[in-house]
DNA sequence: ACCTGAACACCGTTCAAGT
DNA sequence: ACCTGAACACCGTTCAAGT
């Protein structure tokens, strides 16, 4: 298993195979098959895997307030998965797998320290749970698809270069907001979106210290 | 193309093969490789379509605030990409495409009604943006992994099951919430975040009417 | 300019046989 | 119980040849 996540980590989900994986475990694809039913069971199990170093690799922080400890939590997971972006999009599928029902469960335990009614917990839980694994989902998607060959930034200065040259009559919000995406940030975008959320919550509870 | 968007709601982006689309357009594979470069690009342009129709069915709804709009603009979008859960995973690579485009600049326009800060208004809007299409991505992601041949119920309620039989101790939250798992809708869940969202802009703006 | 369709390289999965 | 590795079915992509 890790040695799936470290070809995974090389190739990308759809990089990796059964040949690159059974040369390096050296053995035959039945042995791989032994222990998963299929490919997508062993990415799926691979993902999960990172979703628990995610959690590992987050320090207590007490004595901070509730929606605090979330935002540091979401950024571990954030983080983490920024540096394995083949698994963001398995995420999905892992809703029932050990190391992410542990995420679900600090989420609800640290919202359930605020005084939000208690009714509402768990659609404001899982919320901020999905935010926060399928928008790192898309980030890391968009990573990958700019490939390791270009840089980040050449591929922003290209899409801002696409979004000015639009025709402003039709789309006078892109072409001028085009300079902006130069600068852009996917984490502090993230952040924005988790802020607003976050925003509307203590909206909801009442902002008191 | 439109072809291809009925295979795809047949069959699914990795049910759809160049064998099944070269029979159902009575060519050969060469024919279809002269129009696009890959299968890759083909399911891009297929999803940016089915954006297309998201917004085409759209009804302006003028005199309502902003806000609403937003909201409504995003429902739409949804629930069209509910019919086509092939297409959700992919509008990550579709940030440059046409009719994507004209999502984001809807989005940005009633973002720009607002009493918003004009330097915030990237922000917003793609946090905006990016909330609707990567929790869109994950519900449809998640319908897909269920199979049709599951239903959504028995999914769910396989699903809180599960969770209902963690250890209370080291899941007190889960434990608890798994039975409102049962009787939850994905839709109404996105609604939730994009209501705390909307929330969110609402207080950074100061809520008048 | 656009299409044909056979050929190629590759990949996930199976399974009879081994230990 | 767990592993081996050859064999199978299938699929994306290419390309020389056609119109």
């Amino acid at each position: 298993m890790n040695a799936a996540v470290d070809l995974l980590d090389e190739h990308g989900s759809r990089g990796l195979t059964f040949k690159l994986l059974t040369e390096r475990l050296q053995t035959g694809a039945g042995a791989v098959y032994w222990h998963v039913a299929n490919k997508d069971e062993l990415v799926t199990m691979a993902t999960d895997q990172v979703i628990g170093t995610a959690l590992e690799r987050l320090s207590p922080e007490p004595g901070t307030s509730p929606e605090a400890r979330i935002r540091a939590l979401a950024l571990s997971v954030y983080d983490t998965l920024d540096q394995h972006t083949w698994a963001a999009p398995h995420v999905v599928a892992v809703h029932t797998m050990p190391h992410t029902m542990r995420l679900l469960e600090r989420i609800g335990g640290m919202i359930a320290e605020t005084r939000l009614p208690v009714r509402r917990r768990f659609a404001v839980a899982t919320a901020i749970f999905i935010y926060l694994t399928s928008v790192t989902a898309q980030d890391a998607g968009r990573a990958v698809a700019a490939g390791p060959d270009s840089t980040r930034d050449d591929m922003l200065r290209h899409e801002a270069q696409q979004w000015a040259a639009l025709d402003p009559e039709t789309f006078p919000f892109v072409t001028r907001i085009a300079e902006d995406l130069g600068h852009h940030d996917d984490r502090d975008q993230f952040l924005t979106g988790l802020d607003l959320i976050l925003d509307g919550l203590r909206a909801q509870v009442g902002d008191l210290p």
